[in-house]
DNA sequence: AAATCTTTATAAAATCTTTACACAACATTA
DNA sequence: TAATGTTGTGTAAAGATTTTATAAAGATTT
């Protein structure tokens, strides 16, 4: 079993010291970076499941590193600061920071927030990003689809219509509907653009296209996805 | 198993937070916006379950907020107001506010009036959509029918007629009536397309079509669902 | 140049309409 | 009464029409 990745960015040894032996004694890797721009450089290589970002680094502002690694990194980031300062906190949290911590920290705290925070990652893995209908696996955020754990390729368009269907399970969608949530107000006559994506989803997802198991065709009125 | 989902329009980053806390510890997820406009995009690319919007937002009149989120949002909108304001809480209502909660509230009333409202959500969709008569439900929305939990395949025609059979329990429809209805004015001498299409009808949904218990027929004058 | 989207054409399938006929209930008539 | 006709209903199936699927050619975008 694979342990749980943190990756700590932290110009003080002693703090990254500690930071080691609380959490591999808790059965985390740990990775560390003294500067900011090895810390974005590990984290890039290698996403962690959370990142222990302080605040106060030599090389960069806090501030600056959070958000650029945000501009990508969607997982845990808990913020550590010396000061007790409410507006960066707030700042750093409206930033996209996950949580916080002021130095001193008692150990005991750390773990229980880190622990949450991994909780929550992987409870929006589950609930948030990813429908599963059998061999399907749907994953919303990252417009990606697997197929028996196979990455299928579809084109955006496709998978604007998958989303839709997915998200209207075992619901009828009259051709109309379609078209205006796809193609927009103004296209609900082109049932024929329907036509001719849902022949090409079918080709991708359904084992035989021909006798659809997850797109259904409601003659004169939609599809039902299922 | 999905989370409900909560959004928060608030411009206070310390009541979001709070909100945040207290809400995610209950298992719910939640959005967030800082500022009215935010926050209808937000409800507008993914409706939550219920809406948590501060009266007192600094770029548009809150007010001006639930009417327009109103115009097609129809879960629960829970209002909060720093003021204990009687004017400004039946104006809410009368805008269609579910619920108010006046500022600095408990967490646990709180909590409490959202579990009501979602509630009753959740008893407005089971009803609206879905009928039952024993054996047979029928959702009106999804335009879908199981017999036995086992899901029939209806042509369109099949299922308008058996819908409006279902909106008229046990009252009886003439030839005439049924045939304006579904086929529309102009038709209301097809009586054979009737008879056609009860056969059919009956073929799937009851168990002995010969001696039919939902759809009855009343000699010379049309039928009967029950 | 490659990928994707939009059109067009046509074949196939599903659905609807119409016709034919059987049967039952009831009324009429020899 | 028995035979016959009338009317309303149900069922099957042929014919007509509508709807859908698919390939492939153009157009557009990346």
């Amino acid at each position: 079993m694979n342990k749980i990745e943190i990756l700590i960015i932290d110009d003080e040894p002693q703090i990254r010291k500690l930071l080691e032996i609380a959490l591999e004694s808790n059965e985390y890797k740990v990775w560390q970076a003294e500067t900011a721009k090895e810390g974005i450089v590990l984290a890039a290589n290698h996403p962690p499941e959370l990142i222990l970002l302080d605040i106060g680094l030599p090389d960069k502002n806090g501030h600056e590193v959070l958000k650029e690694l945000r501009s990508w990194y969607n997982k845990s980031i808990i913020i550590l600061s010396v000061i007790n300062n409410e507006e960066d906190i707030v700042k750093a949290l409206d930033n996209g920071a996950t949580d916080y911590l002021t130095k001193p920290f008692r150990t005991a705290e750390l773990l229980a927030r880190i622990r949450s925070a991994i909780r929550r990652n992987q409870q929006a893995i589950n609930n948030d990003t990813t429908l599963i209908f059998n061999e399907l696996q749907i994953d919303l955020t990252a417009r990606t689809i697997k197929k028996n754990n196979q990455l299928l390729k579809l084109t955006s368009t496709e998978f604007n219509l998958l989303a839709l269907f997915a998200n209207n399970e075992g619901r009828v969608l009259t051709h109309q509907h379609i078209l205006k949530e796809i193609w927009g107000v103004g296209f609900q006559t082109e049932t024929q653009y329907l036509r001719v994506f849902v022949g090409t989803l079918r080709k991708k997802i359904e084992d035989n296209p021909n006798q659809p198991k997850h797109i259904i065709t409601e003659s004169g009125i939609g599809y039902r996805f299922q």
